[in-house]
DNA sequence: TCTGGGGTCCTTCCGCCA
DNA sequence: TCTGTGGCGGAAGGACCC
């Protein structure tokens, strides 16, 4: 008897809040669209009763591009970039606000068109899931000589059912385990199916660069540019005790591992929350003392918001913290551990008033957040 | 024209205690 | 009693991700 093949996919949404919105207004279709800013960038409708959009050009303030068309992404504009900055890029594109309700609906929507195929499903967000596809009858047969052919076929059903329940296209990539499946997922997007085996690491995965892998961002991998490796080949070459001694035991270790495209995590159906938090960015800078009354009502709010997000999930926290950002984009954060959990908006105002004053509070401040940590079920509280 | 908001995990440091 | 050691929880910061 065959062993049977361990099948993880990752299934990503091609640029999917923009997606969304496409689905909304057709008429934006093959334009460059950004998605980002505030609810005052709701398109108006014109003399003639066409929708006018706003432009990129018009906008003033601090927020960043949440998505990007691909049209738009022509012009070097892409997701976390400053609208300020991506004016400059695509000035004649159009924004279009952030419609979260809109987004999760139709998450909703193509999880369950996924989950009639695959119940196995690992949330990774809005816009991905990581599926586990070995034991859904098919993913084991072979077509002819090819072994992979079950798997893709299976992959390929799922996309078509995300496509008819949607209206909207994703990326899927399937291999043995989720550290692969990400990076395949991107192989052939958008509107993509890539299937890579693990004999075939050497010749699809090892020639992209290191920071295809999930878990190296833009530190590790200017440190591992500055060692002079580019690629997922050259750091497969390096011996494990000298990435060790670079990069730590644990780091150096998972590097290791994630070269060779090596990673046993299970994929969880279900997780719980360790921290829920609320932060803002002021339009712009506030100062402790000059701007106390504005401060204080917005600490107020942020807390409110934490209590109100616990009781509606029905956690509490033991641990209230603070995170301030300065003027300077400097971050601190303090936290207190109380005795007892709560969800309740006063206690966390006081305890994270405490956390406040252990701060120098001197520069302005462009960023305030509130953080309950150390959560535990609090079934009263969802009540 | 500087750089959102909501998270997770890891490392380091510190004090306390056995 | 002094010194060392090791575990542990809490606190702070940093890297990374969507």
């Amino acid at each position: 008897m065959q062993a049977r093949t361990r099948w993880i996919a990752h299934l990503d949404m091609d640029a999917f809040y923009a997606s969304v919105e496409l689905l909304r207004y057709p008429e934006l279709l093959g334009l460059p669209v950004v998605i980002g800013g505030g609810r005052r960038h709701q398109p108006q409708a014109g003399p003639d009763g066409a929708r006018v959009f706003a432009r990129l050009r018009d906008y003033a303030g601090r927020g960043v591009a949440t998505t990007a068309t691909y049209a738009a992404r022509d012009y070097g504009v892409h997701s976390g970039m400053g609208l300020m900055k991506a004016a400059l890029r695509a000035p004649d594109a159009i924004l279009l606000p952030t419609d979260f309700e809109r987004y999760r609906h139709y998450s909703r929507l193509f999880k369950a068109a996924v989950a009639e195929v695959a119940p196995l499903i690992e949330d990774r967000g809005i816009d991905e899931i990581y599926i586990d596809l070995t034991d859904v009858p098919g993913a084991q047969d072979s077509m002819g000589h090819d072994s992979t052919g079950g798997v893709r076929a299976l992959a390929q059903e799922i996309r078509n059912n995300v496509r008819r329940a949607t209206g909207l296209s994703c990326s899927i990539g399937v291999t043995p385990n989720k550290l692969l499946a990400k990076m395949a997922s991107e192989l052939d997007k958008p509107d993509g199916l890539s299937v890579v085996t693990a004999a075939e690491i050497p010749t699809r995965i090892w020639p992209l660069p290191v920071r295809r892998i999930n878990g190296i961002g833009p530190k590790a991998g200017a440190r591992l540019a500055g060692l002079g490796i580019a690629t997922i080949g050259q750091l497969a070459a390096c011996e494990r005790g000298w990435l060790v001694e670079q990069f730590g035991r644990s780091y150096g270790r998972w590097l290791h591992e994630a070269a060779h495209g090596q990673d046993d995590r299970p994929v969880a159906t279900h997780h719980e929350p360790v921290s829920m938090s609320r932060e803002t960015t002021f339009e712009h800078n506030l100062h402790a003392v000059r701007d106390r009354d504005e401060l204080g009502a917005i600490f107020t709010r942020l807390c409110e918001q934490v209590a109100a997000d616990l009781q509606r999930k029905g956690y509490a926290g033991r641990t209230i913290g603070i995170k301030l950002r300065f003027d300077d984009f400097r971050t601190v954060t303090r936290d207190l551990t109380l005795p007892q959990p709560t969800a309740e908006a006063g206690t966390i105002r006081h305890a994270a008033g405490l956390c406040l004053k252990r701060v120098d509070l001197s520069r302005p401040l462009r960023l305030l957040g509130v953080r309950a940590a150390a959560l535990v079920r609090h079934a009263s509280a969802s009540l």
